[in-house]
DNA sequence: CGATACTTTTAGATCGTTCTAAATTTGGTG
DNA sequence: CACCAAATTTAGAACGATCTAAAAGTATCG
């Protein structure tokens, strides 16, 4: 029942001329007489002719194939980061290879296999958390172009793109000192990933540039009912903080979740400042004061590193930092003094 | 730079057999003897060897590609569907070609012409609004299997997977009559879809089983935005309402947004039901009562049908309808009467 | 020991494209 | 009209696997 593919040759017979013929067509080579060039495509159209990329790649080496590895499906950040890089590679008519590496570095060694069988022509890596940062070179060593994105191992040793998690944590804590707080806690993960450190160091600057005083670190699972529980710590702390900034929406929205259910209101008793921005930012109780990164910005980016690098495999190393912006709302907009 | 491919010839020279012998052994066959099996096993793994599946399929014809198309990569239902269909495919040793058709039926057959350039195995397709039922004969016409899944067109011309919106509006309206409500409006979207109308009639023959009032359809675009501009024409219906009934959670959050922004508090004023039980359904306020979908298990069914359908091209069309389950939270609790 | 029946292995064609190098056509010129 | 250069076209060998059909190796048996 398998329909037979119309392949060059039958187009070339078709059209009376030979199949290199047909095949400079396909790749709209100048070399081609116009009027050569107008019959063959118009036999294409009638024979319903579909160019083979597969046998082309075998050939030309090129699959117009590119992986994408992202640790979560389910987290919207990484989801838009997805449609980012989805829309950009499918303008440049590249296609998309999804994995789901569930933040395993062993699953994400299986998905590059798997990828390579598939002679993708590059990769967007976001990396599992504990990845091993010599899992770069052997990629180079493969010959395998990759651009780390949102997260990143090893030193400057592939392009980047990210969000600027350190300017955005900066706009968050200069946000709640012009409105009075001076003892900021953050809310913060167990999960050991640079996206963390990044914070980490992000939290500690911004509080020495501005002169606020750090009330201390909790630390949760990547969960809003996780950080609904640790509302209560936060709560406990020595430093009696008037102000929380987490690690993302999520922890946001929980936490405020839990402060709630131990009769606590964020944004008239504690201050609530997350960072992503996503959607759900606009729909919390009360809608919540976050730094937007632009997560489809950011995959948008790393896409465009890629088509570069692809364009140009030797050229110098490059980063892309896409700039945060402060989304002012209520969980954060009463001044405290 | 680009390192050159280790192939079947070379791994077949350096274990001293022949390249046909080699392929067997990739492709597990039985006929190989193990004490070869183990030699060629061995310089597979000394030389790295990875098997190019492209070059493959040109010979047998499976690329053990699945192309899965979405209408919205921001959407978390979607998503979850993804992360289903992404989870069983891959167990399968199979890839995904991800691509967003943003409801666009142009954008969908450029889409699919891409995949058939690329060879895919079958597709997994979440039809654009406005899809012409004609494709799915073209796409016969191809010998490409499709699944669809969430949404269809045509007349059971495919396999399909896909929630069960009926009887989950049947769960909700049952939830509401139980809770003394006699007055139910449905807040429903304008673009057309098969999602649309199968809850249209779920509705309607929902209220004919349980003897409740139809108290008026309200239309809005599918944005929490819109939904919380909705808010007041659904309180300006004659027939008073006092539940409501949301096409999804998205709206259902607009909803009580908009609600409380005219002084009304969902759960206390007025019921709210969603449908699809989002993650965000957890965490409005108040928490959100909503019918689960599941749409990751519908992903995974809608994979494993078009696993089925590859492995029996001739079989015959089948369904999968997976269970939905009522959440109840406080949105709905309270009793009237 | 030769015939018979397996079990393993293999040579060589093949899938649909692109590449290389050469052949052919076209056009201009003296 | 013969000749050279430029423009166009092409034959045939790749690419890396699998398939077919047949060859080579082993074991069993009378």
């Amino acid at each position: 029942m398998k329909r037979k593919r119309v392949t060059l040759g039958q187009v070339a017979q078709a059209a009376g001329v030979s199949r290199a013929t047909v095949s400079l067509v396909v790749r709209k080579s100048p070399l081609v007489a116009q009027h050569t060039r107008d019959k063959v495509e118009q036999v294409m159209q009638d024979l319903d002719y579909v160019r083979d990329i597969g046998a082309a790649r075998l050939r030309n080496n090129s699959s117009r194939t590119i992986g994408v590895i992202v640790p979560n499906l389910v987290n919207p950040f990484f989801t838009e980061f997805l449609a980012g890089a989805e829309q950009v590679l499918g303008e440049g008519d590249r296609v998309v290879l999804l994995a789901n590496s569930h933040d395993d570095p062993k699953r994400q060694s299986e998905i590059l296999q798997r990828f390579r069988g598939h002679g993708v022509d590059g990769v967007i890596l976001c990396p599992a958390k504990g990845t091993d940062p010599r899992l770069l070179t052997r990629m180079r060593d493969w010959g395998l172009p990759v651009v780390q994105s949102l997260r990143e191992v090893g030193d400057d040793v592939t392009d980047y793109a990210g969000g600027d998690y350190i300017e955005g944590i900066r706009l968050a804590v200069q946000h709640l000192v012009d409105h009075g707080h001076r003892s900021i806690a953050f809310l913060s993960v167990t999960a050991h990933t640079s996206a963390r450190d990044e914070r980490m160091t992000g939290f500690t600057r911004a509080l020495e540039q501005t002169g606020a005083r750090n009330a201390g670190i909790v630390e949760c699972e990547l969960m809003w009912e996780s950080a609904a529980q640790a509302a209560e710590m936060v709560l406990a702390l020595d430093s009696k903080p008037t102000a929380v900034l987490c690690f993302n929406d999520i922890l946001a929205a929980g936490v405020m979740l839990g402060l709630r259910r131990i009769g606590r209101e964020a944004g008239r008793d504690i201050a609530i400042v997350g960072l992503d921005d996503l959607a759900m930012a606009q729909m919390t109780h009360p809608p919540l004061t976050s730094v937007a990164i632009h997560p489809r910005k950011v995959g948008a980016a790393a896409a465009t590193l890629l088509a570069r690098r692809l364009a140009e495999p030797d050229g110098a190393v490059k980063r892309t930092a896409v700039a945060p912006v402060l989304m002012q709302r209520e969980s954060s907009s009463h001044k405290f003094r």
